[in-house]
DNA sequence: GACATTAGCTTACGACGTACGGAGTTGTCA
DNA sequence: TGACAACTCCGTACGTCGTAAGCTAATGTC
């Protein structure tokens, strides 16, 4: 399932993800007049590098409160201090999970050459941290990291003369192709390591289950039996490995749409 | 978060999937002989529709065995003689609300009508469940409903003329532009409603946070502030409504994909 | 030194998915 | 016809989750 992120109280989640991350934070609020009361002894960061490797090693499924306290040696409830509730917490993974990926590229070789950068850095970090595509996209709440991610490839655009009625669906475009194919490889990934079988045997015990089950199913879906029955296309990855599959896949999609940027009409 | 679907025990959801809507359903196995013990009292399809109508009501988060049970009069454990887990119900539904779309369409009117046409469908169907959309694409199973609009699509492109290497980059950019999409559209709709701020408002109301929150937010990401202060283009809908402004720009992605199959060189 | 404020954390609650196993019902076969 | 085995149904219970409430103790300000 999805997880559905931003759904906290959005002006607190705001003020976390922009407050803690940003090198504006301390300019931010006037200064705090020193609170009593114990020092505290966790900050925010500590435990979204927490989280984060908690969902890095065992997946979104595993990450719960009480996990995240016990790798940082307290308990669930002494997070509460420092995060209003798991949602936000997860928005906060979410942006830290995008930091350090470039503030620019390099134009010079032209368009296609910096989208195809900026497309895998970000498949890059997808992959290394695949509970990212569990994190709804919808989800309101921008932090500073990903918005540097957009603003990148926002120059990107600019800089190479995307007609700017063509950038909001661009943008758009972009992220969908990139997250969808991204999940279909880390799912794929995923089940080969869980399964111990690989993802081509995977693939024949299905259909030869889905060919007993269904007799009639090349008379019934006949464009689908002829697409499983047709070859690979000659330039794909002859090594059979279902995530540089989907990154070629996914290659061959954002050529269609920068071969319509260049080439097509501009659209409304 | 996202759900993910499709991690029972594949054989058994398949057996599932394909036995209880197939017109094969019959033949498949040969005839059972009449078992012991009680005739049962419920069945798959009406456990699959009262999920359906649950999850469309209150959304996937409240969806829950008990409240499934209840809904039927029973028992959370009732339901287990007839589905193996939650997950595997998750399929059944997941397959079941696409059920009921068109077979095939119409291509007098060309590629681009009929692929605009099969994706308005599809696009009604996700804003009609939008639950579909936390179910992850990326699940390794498909049910007679999924694959029978996969297949649709693969007719119009097939019927089309579109090359044989572009047709699997085309499907699944279209499924995952129209799945983005519709996720955006429904996620905005459903904060409008809960929150009771129109969609315009919620904007303003986090844009004025933004800007006092990061008081250098446009010397920091020039373009994404250039972005947000344009003006919406000539022919978007005029009236603010967050789902046709998102189906305006899943439209226009279209129309790009779409250009570059006419236009374009054929990707690897 | 008194006191307001705050962090840390224990306890507890209600929800969840579902394992387990008993009770009751039915077909088959001696 | 009676015994038995197979099967459905489902109540109980376990371990997990997020987190509300509230106590304790530490710290700053006056």
């Amino acid at each position: 399932m999805t997880v559905y992120g931003g759904q906290g109280d959005p002006a607190r989640t705001m003020a976390l993800l922009w407050r803690a991350h940003s090198p504006a934070a301390e300019a931010t609020g006037p200064k705090r007049r020193a609170a009593p009361g114990p020092k505290q002894g966790l900050t925010v960061d500590a435990i979204i590098e927490a989280a984060i490797a908690l969902a890095d090693a065992d997946g979104m499924e595993k990450l719960s409160m009480r996990a995240v306290g016990e790798r940082l040696g307290t308990s669930a409830m002494a997070l509460y201090t420092y995060v209003p509730s798991k949602r936000e917490l997860v928005d906060l993974m979410y942006d830290q999970a995008h930091a350090g990926l470039p503030h620019s590229y390099d134009l010079a070789g032209g368009r296609d050459a910096a989208v195809h950068a900026w497309t895998g850095d970000l498949w890059t970090r997808y992959l290394a941290h695949p509970w990212l595509l569990q994190v709804s996209f919808a989800r309101p709440v921008l932090g500073p990291h990903e918005q540097s991610v957009l603003e990148s490839l926002l120059g990107i655009l600019h800089g190479t003369g995307v007609p700017a009625p063509a950038v909001r669906p661009t943008v758009s475009a972009l992220f969908h192709l990139i997250r969808g194919a991204a999940q279909t490889a880390a799912e794929s990934r995923a089940a080969a390591t869980a399964t111990g079988t690989s993802d081509e045997q995977w693939w024949t015990e299905r259909s030869t289950q889905l060919a007993t089950l269904v007799p009639d199913f090349a008379t019934r879906f006949p464009h689908s039996a002829a697409l499983s029955a047709a070859p690979p296309p000659a330039d794909a990855p002859s090594t059979y490995d279902p995530v540089a599959h989907t990154r070629h896949t996914l290659d061959a999609a954002l050529d269609l749409l920068l071969t319509a940027l260049t080439k097509g009409r501009a659209p409304s």
